[in-house]
DNA sequence: ATAAAACAGCGTCATCAGTG
DNA sequence: CACTGATGACGCTGTTTTAT
């Protein structure tokens, strides 16, 4: 495989591994690269899950609110019952539940997806279905940051560039706009720095918005016109771009802390079942 | 030291979904 | 329905890590 062949794979995949991730959450069972990078530090106790059951043991629900210990009561093979302070939490809302849902309409896709390339063809539609999108990552994390307090949000605008306006289409860009022989440009600062590509005609001495379709006459005009706005929308992609990829790591930091939330929220009760263990088990005389 | 692999980031295009 | 923002995919470049 070439390297941008690889790299494509990967890419593709991202969201596969994402999705593997959340699965192993699910399980309980989190062996994600992702986690192991991120919560290296942990101990991770895995294979452990095969513990005999000594006694009956239920939650109940102590009222106290999201996210406080409940009152596990262990129902003892004498018929006594004991209560222990539990780390079981009641269930959060997860990061994952958005992409869960995507990962269900994937796999059923990817079924039927089967027969039509058993007759070896794709059709870009089908492609798109197969791609289908999550919902975006502003919107799963605000979800999110509405359920549980410590999910942060995103915000509207970034924090960093605070003083530029939004809209850039009524962006007074004169001579700030610049590209590179690659057609690249740098960022700098609050403000980003362009450096010209060449001496188009593409965006003139300031991004002038009044120009209305009647206004413009000579096949040149209009040519510059749709020059102007086509990059006018590059522009704007660029940004959209840089934001989107910037909510996208966002979002998988989010994970992997949720990913490490879990590692030791699954230790502690890994933990607690053998002192249960020990509790309930008849002491040898 | 250096070539190769791996990784990160960017710009662009195509497409989808929401909105007026 | 046109417009616009969001996002996946792709190709590319630069940087870092790894193997020799």
């Amino acid at each position: 495989m070439s390297k941008c062949g690889r790299k494509k794979y990967i890419k593709t995949n991202l969201r596969q591994m994402t999705m593997e991730t959340i699965e192993s959450q699910q399980d309980g069972s989190v062996t994600d690269s992702v986690a192991e990078s991120e919560s290296a530090h942990m101990q991770t106790q895995t294979g452990q899950n095969s513990i005999p059951t000594l006694a009956q043991v239920s939650i109940a629900g102590s009222g106290t609110g999201r996210g406080s210990p409940a009152v596990t009561l262990v129902q003892l093979p004498s018929g006594q019952t004991v209560h222990v302070q539990g780390v079981i939490q009641t269930p959060q809302p997860s990061v994952i539940q958005s992409p869960q849902i995507q990962t269900v309409q994937v796999a059923t896709i990817a079924e039927t997806d089967e027969s039509a390339e058993s007759e070896g063809v794709i059709d870009s539609h089908k492609r798109r279905e197969i791609l289908s999108r999550r919902p975006s990552y502003r919107k799963i994390l605000n979800e999110l940051s509405s359920d549980v307090p410590g999910v942060p949000k995103i915000e509207e605008e970034k924090s960093e560039e605070e003083g530029t306006p939004p809209n850039i289409a009524t962006m007074a860009v004169p001579t700030s706009i610049y590209q590179t022989s690659t057609g690249q440009y740098t960022a700098t600062g609050d403000m980003p720095t362009y450096q010209i590509r060449a001496p188009t005609t593409a965006l003139p001495q300031g991004v002038v918005m009044a120009a209305s379709p009647g206004s413009l006459h000579s096949p040149q005009q209009l040519a510059e016109e749709a020059t102007r706005k086509r990059e006018l929308r590059l522009m704007k992609n660029r940004e959209a771009a840089k934001e989107c990829r910037r909510r996208k790591k966002e979002y998988v930091k989010c994970l992997e802390s949720r990913v490490a939330v879990l590692e030791v929220q699954n230790k502690k009760l890994i933990e607690e079942l053998e002192t249960l263990k020990d509790i309930c088990s008849p002491k040898p005389d």
